[in-house]
DNA sequence: AACCAAATATGATTTAAATCATGTTTTAAA
DNA sequence: TTTAAAACATGATTTAAATCATATTTGGTT
């Protein structure tokens, strides 16, 4: 569904916020540690993040990332799978024609148009602040 | 969403189903073409559908790919997107945790479930006469 | 001002998916 | 019974994504 990338880069994302949510800066080896990613790669990533002013950065001794407390409920999770995998996933032709459109169709041109509408409006409508609180309160994980 | 491997298959399935309805015995070649895609590859992709049962091989001259015609409405989408993606779509966690589940689920667990749902409930409806119709039509197209 | 811990930037390597190439087997027809 | 057209089988190569490595910049601390 979401490239790799992605996929760590959310997990980052929803770490940050879940600790920033308790006013605590996180550093990179951290975020790897706890989301169990490369971290030389989580770098890359955070700087996506950081570029397209998903998370916050502060360089330096005692820098790290941070997610502002009021920002959490107005990020969305579609912002992240933007910024990082682009509209691949919901403009892309299910069958890969790269020029499938209602006026030129792929057989189940349709049918994938729900899903994706439907996969659209769960990330639309799902905010950072709800899914850091379920790693806060112990609910659900960001590893294994 | 698919690998390419699989959205081919689903492409030359479909091709072939369109002119078996006609009676047509088709071949690698005029595969392919007419679905736009690497000879080599796809030749690889229709012995595994081939040996999934879910198109048939005839070698030799003359031979070529078929399905009979009064299987085509009890083959189901999904049947062709497990013989070559397996399970990856329907079971794999959304964030690419290893061992999501309802007892130690992602943050997004239960969303993603919803969208999977929804997707395998597709798949499993869509049978291979309806898109075949389309292609036959000219509703519907296989390339570009 | 010097130092150190952090993020940032960039390029190299590895891995897996996609693609290519080549040889083998089968079967209808001449 | 030879030939040719087809699928089948297998391995090599290429490409793109994922991962690793290394050097640079920044900013607080001493």
């Amino acid at each position: 569904m979401f490239s790799k990338t992605c996929e760590y880069g959310i997990r980052a994302t929803i770490f940050i916020a879940s600790q920033s949510y308790q006013d605590n800066r996180v550093g990179l080896k951290d975020i790897a540690e706890k989301i169990d990613s490369p971290e030389a790669f989580t770098a890359k990533i955070l700087q996506i993040l950081s570029k397209s002013n998903i998370i916050h950065s502060i360089k330096g001794v005692g820098g790290g990332f941070e997610i502002p407390k009021e920002k959490m409920s107005q990020i969305k999770l579609i912002q992240i799978v933007a910024a990082i995998d682009g509209d691949r996933v919901f403009t892309g032709c299910g069958l890969g024609l790269s020029h499938c459109s209602e006026t030129h169709p792929c057989p189940v041109h349709d049918r994938f148009k729900e899903i994706r509408n439907n996969l659209a409006n769960m990330l639309e409508n799902t905010n950072l602040e709800e899914l850091a609180m379920g790693i806060k309160s112990g609910d659900t994980f960001l590893r294994y």
